[in-house]
DNA sequence: TTGAAAGCGCTAACAG
DNA sequence: CTGTTAGCGCTTTCAA
């Protein structure tokens, strides 16, 4: 079988390769009746147009970059998946890569995608971002953890978290804890003040809980975990009654500490998390939780890509709106 | 910034382009002396070969093709990403894609890398594999979900299924039940026969329950739920005291329902599940699982497409053994 | 609207 | 060991 290329097209519908070219790419120029022999000579033939020799040419590689921290988080792996979808529709491929949010390998798998010519690199940066310098005359978008100065994209995780803080109110709950995500990262900073917006305006003149029931922590079980018992381990009465978690896994750390502690959820603690990944519905009780919506966030970022929609603007990135989603780790709390 | 090119690198190097391109290529007949000079200018210029004129002269790509059914399964993400691990450590990248355990788009994603000329496909099939014809002339190796006549690489889910209900048969089980995966797919057929030799060896010449206690099930998490409410919902004396599943989302749906059904685990209940996925850890009380080596997977199937590892015998499939990961979810039964 | 022809940037003979 | 040179398979002027 060997291999049958541009020219076997051309000579066996009788045109030029440049008229094959043309039908290839759709080039408006071409007669309905010319363009409907040489399609069906080219399927016929199984012809694939060899996209190597295709991207030299034309400086388009339809081949999409995308660098996240973990493709183990469920969160990212939705947004990988997510963005193939998205891309597979145009006829893009995707390069994944992880770059375990350590800056250095992050900047390395940058690289490669640069001198790989993809059109556009879709990025996730890593928690320490402060260093990183991303290359210039190639479009990249930053999604979810937002960077200042770039365009980026991501839900509107302030006003997510009040989504979930409100609802935790309306419930009657009023020491409400607040485990956070590390310091510095953008998307922890607006969950922190979604929570403090909320609490605020709900504060009846500062009656809520004093000093802040607010715990640092990374985004996994295990910081979850410890950031619950940090915020259990106290006297009933000044225990927070509802506990907002920044993930989902945070959340579900939480959940293990309250257990360990002899704490049943939801009668005598309620736990929202953030992220609304599968997960959030396995768990026992089936976590609470403000969801993002990540297929839109992918679906745009591969949009702003192949130039279907405006790149957003530097300072003011696109913001997708979050839902609650209710499990059962929620409930009214016991009078005290 | 006028692009630089091999041409570039030579006229300052002083050398002609042929020998820049092998100084790219590490090809030996270079003087140290050549090497160290026309390397430097590289880096100098910073230099990046463009890989399509690259692969079009030489037919290698440099990417490898990923397509697994669903990227949201802890199990094959973590898949992906060790893969990504082993392809990186040799200049190789990855393009994924998913299935969605659908035939036709299955088909249709093997096409697309096919004509995108990568140099090699790790596949794990969807579970109705039958109709699929893999192109010749592309190495393609089938990982965990082998196909008969076809090379593969995975784990030895039967006697890791072995592992578990040894197990558990050692805690004093008998009355063991069994969550199979789907009917006709191979690694489920492996691990529902692990489950049958390791309770005949067991059997007391029969001693063993029966009818059997097997409950069929799709891999996911409210498959395993359903059948646990099977297993589950009869009389004490003719109920299970321990369950193995098939995938840890099996397990985790199991104990589910045995939470509804007011079932305690360990105490009333033993659950062992399968894969080792991060999410086994997370749960309340932690899941006992026998785990897969996934990087092992990964790694060795990186390994044969890039010719460091023979070729897996069509009828011989590479096999890793898997390991007990003792959690909170298995103890001796209770006494009748 | 279509054909002819000139490369894209690199690798791989083939000489020397 | 290194230079020269002929394309890889396609797109894209430039003419016709």
């Amino acid at each position: 079988m060997p291999k049958v290329g541009i020219r076997d097209v051309a000579k066996l519908a009788g045109v030029s390769t440049g008229t094959v070219s043309r039908v290839l790419n759709e080039h408006p120029s071409v007669t309905q009746e010319v363009r409907a022999r040489v399609s069906g000579i080219i399927k016929e033939l199984g012809y694939m147009p060899d996209p190597s020799a295709r991207s030299m040419r034309s400086k388009v590689s339809r081949l999409i970059g995308i660098v996240i921290p973990d493709l183990t988080n469920p969160f990212f792996s939705e947004l990988v998946q997510s963005a193939e979808q998205a891309a597979a529709k145009h006829g893009y491929n995707i390069i994944v890569m992880t770059s375990f949010d350590h800056p250095a390998k992050e900047a390395d798998r940058i690289g490669q995608l640069t001198s790989r010519k993809v059109d556009g690199i879709i990025l996730v940066p890593s928690n320490d971002f402060h260093t990183l310098k991303l290359p210039k005359g190639l479009p990249i978008v930053v999604i979810d953890r937002l960077m200042p100065g770039y365009s980026g994209i991501a839900s509107d995780h302030r006003s997510g978290v009040r989504l979930g803080i409100d609802y935790l109110l309306k419930l009657g709950h009023r020491r409400i804890g607040f485990i956070s995500g590390p310091e510095g990262s953008v998307p922890a900073n607006d969950r922190l003040r979604g929570y403090l917006d909320a609490m605020k305006q709900a504060g009846d003149g500062g009656r809520l809980a004093e000093p802040p029931l607010i715990a640092e922590a990374g985004f996994d079980y295990e910081s979850g975990r410890s950031a619950g018992n940090y915020l259990l381990a106290r006297a009933r009465h000044e225990r927070p009654t509802a506990i907002f978690a920044s993930s989902d896994q945070q959340a579900i750390g939480c959940m293990r500490a309250a257990y360990d502690l002899g704490i049943p959820i939801p009668a005598a603690l309620s736990i929202v998390g953030f992220d609304g990944i599968p997960l959030s519905n396995m768990t026992i009780p089936r976590l609470t939780t403000v969801k993002q919506p990540i297929p839109k966030i992918a679906a745009a970022a591969v949009a702003v890509l192949l130039n279907e929609r405006p790149v957003p603007d530097v300072d003011d990135p696109v913001l997708f709106a979050c839902e609650l989603a209710e499990g059962e780790t929620t409930a009214a709390p016991q009078p005290d």
